[in-house]
DNA sequence: CTGAAAGCGCTTACAG
DNA sequence: CTGAAAGCGCTTACAG
């Protein structure tokens, strides 16, 4: 109503607009009833008479009235909002797979839902404006992939708001968040010891960054596997517990790890990648070096993606259910909004998926 | 203040939470002015004095006031949120890294801004619920990324709604939307007259799934820089226009693709694949037949992504700028949110990347 | 420049 | 079961 070009602009939008949005007393008016029980048809309150249902109804019908979310949220002191926190880092690397999937996962139980799902960058430089944001009652919840932020930060986050993690919590016991994930213990475990099955004696790896504990915890199902496989035995110098080389998830370090590997001279005939995006970087340095696979080294990996079917052979690895830990985490958020008790740990059941690798 | 369950609850939030949130009238009683005063600061009204200002501000930053969306979105009729609509089957196929990376530009940006990004999954079968979420007001705007549903459809939410769509929509001339997008048949020229310059004469190609645009741009661009080069000449079934084979831009179709183009039998020196996908598949398969790349055939191809750098040789490409293209649609629908004149197009700048294929 | 007041569109005790 | 009324937390003409 003030500057020129909206003020015409508004006009037009008049004229072509669909029925201007319609409003709870219109449609009371018409069902010949008052907001508060055209409300609570809306809402579902068993307070209303079957007829006032379906006046109500067909009022709603005619006028494809939708409820204001703003006027709703205002008085329920609700958002209907839940955001998914993910770092900068991490968006850059959205190249990677697994966020993608997680995010899809979670985009999708949330629009079964009437919550929806906002994506939230933390910035690096600015984590501050991310907690502002949380913290301001724009979201009734929040979602956590990662935390390169403090610990120390995110319980307090906690303390205000219901939030569940993606990935646990560097070992902080008095930590009591809650945490979606699997167990990649058990995932490495699982795929080595399919090595191990096959016959494979002297087993080596590749990990993820030691500096995350998912990494880690592989490296750990890959040891203690090969140690009750009685696999890790030797010198200190031949053990196969030497055969570990660190990567960063992408193919390009899982090429270099596998290299590095063969530049030491020790044999080896099973290898376990801790992401099938370095198996596939490792494979083909494999065959470039003239050895096969399987036959010469068997390969197991973590990750059923396009990374895991797009080589030759394709990757026998360990299925994480990536998109359904994506939909557990919104599904145990929204159980926490709604003050229902939730488990402290949800673990996602993981799943050998045999291919031509190993 | 009323049920019983409810008061409890708040019991118990008032102990474990951190400082009630504060609202504007504790902020106006700390400061000593109005609400009304208050509320100008924080909205940067020009008519406040120097005084009200670091009043309100003192008080706001004591109290960590954070404005409540709801009410503020509820009197000024904004939601200061925008939708990014994805069809459910895209969600599905999230790991082709294009939609990750639009996602990630468009989610990026948008943390720049006051605005907030919701990922919107529209489900094939229930596609009329999420254009009654675009139309109730919930959201400000709408980014399309696609549009499985009908022109017709979108136009119709175009028109109570501004919205900008990620690929043009199928020639409809009567449509005005606005649209972010990448000039494909540019894209594939600059990739095609690349192999040209390298000398190539008998020039193939591997095209998308013809029945989008994107695809048929890509294969008119092949085509016209073919003829311009005076490459497209010879008898009807010797013409290196006849060599076309369609993929789905899986590495799989890619590689099929070219199984099909060596089966043939015709000789071919240089390969445009319409996408990094398909090139990397279809690498695999020319070396498996023993053909060298460049030396045998050249590789050019679109998306600079990591399917064009985990392959070896490194694939040249065309960079499409796709997060970039993300946070331009972004960009552009916040300028029409705001009614400010926006193009009817905006062409993303592309780019060619030389490495190694040709 | 500033404050009192109205109102954004809902929900929900409260009193029938 | 239902309606009148209050109130959610803001913004913004309106009248100083």
């Amino acid at each position: 109503m003030t500057t020129d070009i909206p003020r015409v602009e508004r006009a037009v939008r008049e004229v072509s607009t669909a029925p201007a949005v319609a409003t709870l007393e219109a449609v009371a008016a018409l069902a010949g009833v008052s907001k508060s029980t055209a409300s609570r048809v809306i809402n579902g309150s068993p307070r209303v008479t079957e007829q006032a249902i379906t006046r109500v109804n067909a009022a709603i019908a005619q006028l494809h009235y939708v409820p204001n979310r703003a006027a709703r949220n205002l008085v329920r002191r609700r958002t209907q909002m839940i955001a998914m926190v993910i770092p900068e880092r991490t968006a850059a690397f959205f190249a990677d797979p697994y966020f993608a999937e997680v995010i899809q996962g979670a985009a999708m139980y949330a629009s079964t839902t009437d919550y929806t799902l906002t994506l939230l960058i933390e910035s690096e430089a600015d984590a501050e404006k991310t907690h502002r944001f949380l913290q301001s009652g724009s979201v009734d919840g929040a979602l956590l992939l990662s935390h390169h932020s403090s610990s120390a930060t995110y319980l307090e986050l906690s303390r205000s708001l219901p939030v569940v993690f993606g990935v646990r919590p560097v070992d902080d016991l008095e930590f009591e968040a809650h945490t979606v994930d699997v167990d990649n213990v058990a995932a490495a475990a699982i795929a080595t010891q399919h090595l191990v099955d096959r016959g494979r004696t002297r087993i080596a790896t590749i990990t993820g960054p030691l500096a995350a504990t998912a990494a880690r915890d592989r490296l750990a199902g890959w040891r203690s596997t090969l140690e009750a496989a009685g696999l890790a035995s030797g010198s200190a110098s031949e053990s196969a517990l030497e055969l570990v080389e660190e990567g960063d998830y992408t193919p390009a370090s899982g090429a270099a790890a596998v290299e590095r590997l063969l530049a030491r001279g020790l044999p080896f005939d099973g290898l376990f990648v801790a992401s099938a995006q370095m198996a596939s970087g490792a494979l083909s340095v494999l065959r470039e070096h003239g050895l096969s696979v399987p036959g010469d080294v068997a390969i197991s990996t973590i990750d059923n993606n396009s990374f895991s079917t797009d080589t030759k052979p394709q990757l026998t690895t360990v299925d994480l259910h990536t998109s359904e830990k994506g939909a557990e985490m919104v599904k145990a958020l929204l159980q926490l909004i709604a003050g229902e008790a939730v488990e402290r740990e949800t673990w996602i059941p993981i799943e050998l998926v045999q291919r031509d690798s190993a």
